[in-house]
DNA sequence: CTGAAAGCGCTAACAC
DNA sequence: GTGTTAGCGCTTTCAG
């Protein structure tokens, strides 16, 4: 254990060609693991640089290359289960391709603070950017700023502008009504998420289409705000009607929860008087009792995805296609026939 | 509106520099806002910063300064609630003194993996690096590897020789503890989160130093693993037994609830008949019905905390004191006196 | 196979 | 006030 000096100065290559009585430009080669060195130096600058704990620079890297082998990330809501996932499976994907992931923190996604994030983005050090969206983007004018730099909208409206990935979030909803229609349920409510939240939108819309081509009346759809709090509102104004639905599709898991607290609370029992659809599968859904048949996201796929995408653009690679992400049904113990009339 | 170029390669300071008709030295002095500048020329140099999108390239100021300004995050699970937050409150904290940060993914918590990942942190660009831990670090031998790199451990053994910050786990289940000694109860269980956790095993601790204190009989510690399934299987346990507790202190708010889901399967009334505190304040907790009685963690402070410190590591300033962040008790539904027998 | 030279974009140090 | 020089650590190019 030797004191450790004020800024252990890290090594340079220099450092190492000296030690190892070379050139930089061996070290560099070695360093590279290009195959035109001779096995002996190559053992050389190998101890030498193991006896310094040499590591390139890589802004020594990056300048030379006009590369910064980052990705920036901006996100609004890191909270969110989806975002979460999304995020994780973006680094994991970019730290496979060699690019490490720039996290670029937004409270408050208004044009003004989104601006910000892409100016700090653009003076740091990031190829290209993924933005994972929660809410709208107020106007093509907030991304005029990325301006050159590649970018990749995860959750967004699917007509805009920008290159796009998403959950394929009508085939999901779809699921999940078809699942509740085959059951034998005819009185379906819908619980969306909050109105500027893309993904609510089209879950809605779904939601809305589905009952439509079947000929069923739908009840006016509620609205939460992805809060298990909201959900159970809108299982307290659902439930306590005249003509209380046999089957709720809600748009996510919290909520869902939400409203099966307050099923509990008026003593009603789930499956057997009503039943769930959630959406996310979340761990929690399935932890709870009953647990909950939900619209299991593969939040995954979407982060590799994007991923890929600003990879390949950044590269001016083809860019690959099909962009919407299908979803698939984990049916629990929250739903079932409804009960005899 | 001009058609995009493959690559719109940035300008660079000498492309400013020209069309203005200056030395890209003023053309620096500008953009860092030195004085000694005339305005007539700083009118020219923005004019042209302006005209061809001016940014500096942070590679090259890199290089320039020896420092990356930025900070490497290190996270194992970025669902845990408080990792969330704590990385949230850094992220900003660090854009806010001029840093970025940098993600990595570790998906296995072992010492090659860990290893790994601050082999690739140091090849990358950073400062420092801030460690949110949700197990143990194994041994010293895995965090040797960071070799010079300032480190903060956040959520870890008090014991080890790494800087550490975290939430006040003891103070916290004190306050758990003796509300609902205040209540009047005195048959109390405890479900502690997985053993490989340091935050689980404080509280766990705390709770028994605290019922050995107070002379009470302690039941059998259960452990779960965090999840809401796992808080359940524990509920269903504890309230099958010969004398279920009248309250439980539960290690985090994911389990509690699933302890409350576990009561009312059995039909036990919360709090009437069973009293629940549980730890993190997570907006779910809020959500159900009952809403949670829970200790609220100040991850906002740990995080800002975490990155002062490693900040003032890095400019080798003095290092802030005190790193336990009180909690505070959020008193709600779920706990009331015990019913009188 | 190996080395020497040049330069990526920027700024500290030194002229003028 | 402003310009010139040099060099951060690395890699591409060109000689040997």
């Amino acid at each position: 254990m030797t004191a450790a000096p004020e800024h252990p100065s890290r090594a340079s290559i220099k450092d190492v060609a000296r030690l190892a009585g070379v050139s930089a430009q061996t070290v560099s080669r070695v360093a590279n693991g290009y195959v035109h060195v001779s096995d002996a130096l190559r053992e050389r600058v190998l101890a030498s640089m193991q006896e310094l704990g040499y590591r390139p620079n890589s802004a020594a890297r990056n300048l030379k290359s006009g590369r910064f082998h980052s990705i920036g990330l901006v996100t609004f809501n890191i909270t969110a289960l989806g975002n979460q996932r999304t995020l994780g499976a973006v680094a994991e994907a970019a730290t496979r391709a060699g690019y490490t992931t720039t996290l670029i923190p937004v409270s408050d996604p208004t044009g003004g603070n989104l601006a910000g994030a892409f100016g700090r983005l653009q003076e740091q050090a990031v190829d290209g950017i993924i933005l994972l969206m929660s809410a709208k983007i107020n106007s093509p004018h907030d991304l005029a700023l990325t301006d050159g730099v590649p970018l990749v909208v995860v959750d967004s409206d699917p007509t805009s502008q920008y290159t796009l990935v998403d959950t394929d979030q009508e085939q999901g909803a779809r699921l999940a009504m078809q699942h509740l229609f085959d059951l034998g349920h005819r009185r379906i409510a819908h619980v969306a998420g909050p109105d500027d939240s893309f993904s609510a939108r089209h879950r809605a819309e779904a939601y809305s289409r589905f009952m439509r081509e079947h000929d069923l009346e739908a009840p006016e759809i509620l609205r939460g705000d992805w809060s298990a709090a909201s959900g159970r509102a809108a299982g307290e104004s659902l439930l306590g009607g005249d003509h209380p639905p046999t089957a709720v599709f809600v748009a996510n898991d919290e909520m869902a929860l939400g409203l099966l607290s307050a099923a509990h609370r008026r003593g009603l029992s789930v499956p057997a008087q009503l039943s769930v659809v959630g959406f996310d599968d979340s761990p929690d859904g399935a932890g709870f009792w009953p647990s909950l048949t939900s619209v299991h996201q593969n939040f995954a796929a979407v982060g590799q995805r994007a991923t890929a995408i600003l990879l390949a653009m950044i590269d001016g690679d083809p860019i690959p296609e099909n962009p919407l992400i299908p979803t698939s049904l984990v049916v629990r113990d929250s739903t079932a026939a409804p009960a005899a009339r």
